[in-house]
RNA sequence: GCCGGGGUGGCGAAACUGGUCAGACGCGCCCGACUUAAAAUCGGGUGGCCCUCCGGGCUAUGCGGGUUCGAAUCCCGCCCCCGGCACCA
């Protein structure tokens, strides 16, 4: 017998993919079953480098994915790009040196080398990448849709701004007030900038959730995301500036113990008051040092700190005059920047108001009940809330509201390796909107490409310097960049319609897709891409351009594989790279590895052993077939235990792979075949099932090598042969193992025939001498019987 | 603080709706075979404690209680770990 040789065997069938056309799939015929189509996807990679061993886990998911669908469905969808704009990109090409086009492109042609080695079955006819001007044109395209709409548009605002990367961030790109790329801790700053309008679809989002299959725990992360609070806007008047001001509360309950008003820093208000308050100095002056913190320099405040300003606002449920403090615990992006504040039943407010001797007064008691309240005095709580924002909108002075955590997603970056937003500025016209026959609007190569605090694009003088699309005058291009998130928020689309020139997609083609089956990819990403994503199917479909509303109906979140305890980073040092593992094991050992080392959701811990512990398998699993192969004669498998068990195993793959998607335990339960094989022997009458179940079932985790022993076992193409389905009469068995406990714990287990009735169970079970010795002559007082698992006799 | 997930051998883990002595499968370790030897490979063993040791007993799923004939699984209280949100009004 040869030896397994997995460079061989590895290189030989992925030319016989290839050469097959294998994993390329056509469009369907319009009107196609719907039912018969699978798309499975895993997140794009940002082609910054090499492989790691992250992104073997994420695309052998996939893999296994798509290969079990592509044998139980026509058509599969299982396509790979490039997310090859942004900083991930650029900074890359920084490091090395070079322009990023060329930089990207080298990573990408090495990336492809590397996914292909590991046997993935892209449609490589569908690749895209970001960066090439026949993808970002309908990125374009598709940003005027939206701009049209009113849904993307430009403001002055605060944003986050990293001080090393050079550039704005959006909200969703900072963490623990770090940057998403480099860690640096962000500034604020005041800029013009474009916005997405996504909170327009909060209360969407929030409620779609509700139809999506994803994690628990990823919804929870999106929800807190959102960050829906239920309350009301009271309108507070301040006479002196003759102005309503709103405040939003989820309190209006409490009204009637608001003992003063709050405005952050940063409300517009507050200039006014500057500019009629006799301490103007002082009140500017704590102001503008307050609203110059970032946020997290706030909140980390030991000490409530605040302002008088001289000024009162009026509250409308009782006419009481209370003073109007500017403190920066107040802030600016939530609500509407001011609040009414109650001390008794806040935990902020009563610091505040502690630390500067403001009344406090109770309003609700220990009961829950409302005093002190006028003639809501006695009401419960919850129904007070109601009640008194009913009587104030009656009024004109309140209503309910709901206010969301989530922001507007600022997209322009100050860098130059993004697309182009096509706007032109023009003295006459204003801002005017690029069009659509004149895209795509082409990044300019730029020598000195590097970032500067302001936009690169603005040094490409020729290149700013256009003509108003509008009324033909002089025009200046916008020179600031998207955000390579708006690429990834329609990719999927185009896999579908991937070289269409007239359009970013046919939409019946995307109709029959989408949305996408099955999503795999990092939780760090639920906060952002997929945010965004679902933003852009909603608003896309109410522009008609898509038929549907989300995006990724399945998501798997894969874990994060670890090393000496920490995860995975350049910085660290602790990458692993697959060309060497691949070299060392081949691509099969490690795709199950990264598999069976754990559930592919959580974290892990790589252990080289395991890879070793994995080379085993597929040596021994090889042998073992082969010899099968050699020795064993073909013909009908009776059925016996080794049959049995082969149909079980087929009844637990299946099930693991398709509703569990637990990959780990599918594994185990192939490994558990092969072990009961190799102790029955090729002679065996079902050795030769077994050895093809075996090899059939393994087929999405190690393809190379199940390919070559279904060949050997007289076969050819397994990739397109039919997943097995389990004989349900082979799953029955004529015995089973009865357990017999008395009291609880088990005495004895008999091998007894399935036919036999309740009763007869029990007969068995006390007739067993063990049983007996237990009972010991004690009266049976209660029997429970578990149809074909066990008997329990309660005694005494 | 709020929300979500979790805690099982030396290690990664299994046990899916409460039901076959909990620990499948693998790693590691131990013993044996092959070998001059080692590696590789193959076979066997492997939660802990104990006994009268070809057998058997007790104990064991973070801690304490409860429900049940029966609990890793359900309930109550506590401890710890991970993740998200957080001066969010």
């Amino acid at each position: 017998m040869d030896r397994y040789d997995a460079q061989a065997i590895e290189q030989k069938w992925q030319r016989v993919w290839e050469d097959a056309r294998a994993f390329n799939v056509a469009n369907p015929e319009p009107g196609a079953d719907r039912s018969r189509k699978a798309y499975v996807l895993a997140m794009l990679p940002y082609p910054s480098g090499t492989l790691h061993i992250g992104h073997v886990l994420v695309y052998t998911i996939s893999d296994v994915l798509a290969r079990f669908h592509a044998r139980r469905h026509e058509y599969l969808l299982h396509p790979i790009g490039f997310d090859s704009f942004g900083l991930p990109a650029e900074n890359d090409a920084i490091r090395k040196g070079g322009h990023p086009r060329e930089i990207v492109e080298e990573n990408i042609t090495h990336i492809t080398g590397e996914m292909k080695r590991m046997g993935w079955s892209f449609d490589w006819d569908r690749v895209i990448a970001a960066h090439e001007p026949e993808y970002y044109r309908w990125t374009q395209w598709l940003f005027l849709r939206l701009y049209e709409a009113g849904l993307a548009y430009r403001k002055p605002a605060p944003v986050k701004w990293c001080p090393k990367d050079q550039v704005v961030l959006a909200n969703e790109q900072v963490h623990d007030g770090r940057c998403e790329y480099c860690g640096t801790e962000v500034v604020s700053k005041n800029l013009e900038q474009w916005f997405f309008k996504q909170t327009a679809y909060a209360q969407e989002m929030l409620d779609d959730l509700a139809g999506l299959d994803w994690p628990e725990r990823i919804k929870t992360m999106q929800r807190n995301w959102i960050g829906r609070s239920e309350g009301a806007e009271v309108l507070f008047r301040i006479d002196e500036l003759e102005l309503d001001v709103p405040v939003f509360t989820t309190r209006p309950d409490t009204l009637f113990g608001a003992t003063f008003f709050v405005l952050a820093p940063e409300h517009p208000l507050v200039e006014e008051i500057i500019a009629r308050s006799p301490n103007a100095a002082e009140l500017r002056d704590y102001a503008g040092h307050a609203a110059a913190k970032r946020g997290e320099e706030r909140a980390a405040e030991e000490e409530k700190t605040g302002i008088f300003t001289g000024f009162h606002a009026t509250n409308p449920v009782n006419g009481e005059r209370i003073p109007i403090w500017v403190a920066e615990y107040v802030l600016m992006d939530y609500g509407t920047g001011a609040i009414m504040a109650v001390p008794a039943h806040d935990e902020r407010d009563r610091e505040f108001a502690e630390r500067f001797d403001v009344p406090i007064r109770t309003v609700i008691d220990d009961d829950g009940v409302l005093v002190d309240s006028g003639e809501f005095t006695g009401m419960p709580a919850d129904e007070a809330k109601r009640a008194i924002v009913d009587r104030l909108a009656e009024d004109g002075r309140g209503r309910h509201a709901i206010s969301y955590r989530l922001r507007d997603w600022g997209f322009s970056r100050q860098r130059y390796w993004g697309s182009p937003i096509p706007i032109v500025y023009c003295e006459a016209c204003g801002q005017v909107p690029v069009p659509d026959e004149q895209l795509p609007v082409v990044l300019p190569d730029l020598e000195d490409y590097r970032p500067r605090g302001i936009a690169p694009l603005a040094s490409a003088e020729d290149w700013v310097r256009t003509t108003c699309p509008s009324c033909g005058g002089p025009g200046q291009r916008e020179v600031e960049t998207m955000d390579t998130f708006v690429d990834s928020s329609w990719y999927f689309l185009r896999y579908c319609d991937p070289h269409d020139d007239q359009a970013p997609f046919d939409k019946e083609v995307v109709d029959w897709w989408c949305p996408v089956d099955q999503y795999i990819g990092g939780v760090d990403h639920t906060t952002m891409h997929l945010i965004y994503a679902r933003f852009f199917m909603k608003a896309l479909n109410d522009l008609g351009i898509v038929g549907f509303r989300e995006p990724f109906q399945g998501f798997f979140p894969n874990g994060w594989i670890q090393l000496g305890g920490s995860k995975m980073s350049k910085s660290k040092g602790n990458v692993i790279g697959p060309d060497e593992l691949i070299s060392r094991y081949g691509a099969d050992a490690l795709r199950l590895y990264t598999l069976f080392m754990g559930p592919a959701d959580g974290d892990m811990e790589w252990a080289d052993e395991g890879v070793e512990g994995m080379a085993r398998f597929v040596r021994r699993l090889y042998r073992l077939v082969t010899e099968v192969a050699e020795q064993s004669s073909r013909g009908d498998a009776p059925a016996n235990d080794l049959s049995h068990k082969a149909h079980e195993t087929i009844a637990r793959v299946t099930d693991d792979l398709g509703r569990r998607k637990s990959f780990n335990t599918a594994i185990a339960a192939v490994m558990e075949l092969l072990n009961d094989l190799s102790r029955a022997g090729s002679a065996d009458p079902a050795a030769r099932f077994a050895a093809e179940t075996a090899v059939s079932l393994i087929q999405p985790y190690a393809p190379h090598v199940a390919e070559e022993l279904w060949e050997r076992l007289g076969h050819s193409r397994l990739w397109e042969e039919e997943w097995p389905s389990p004989d349900e009469a082979q799953l029955r068995r004529a015995t089973f193992e009865l357990v017999v406990q008395v009291n609880g714990r088990v005495r004895d287990r008999l091998e007894v025939g399935a036919d036999l009735s309740e009763d007869e169970l029990v007969a068995r079970a006390k007739a067993s001498p063990r049983v007996q010795a237990h009972i010991d002559g004690a009266e049976v007082r209660q029997t429970i019987v578990v149809p074909g698992k066990l008997v329990n006799l309660v005694v005494g």
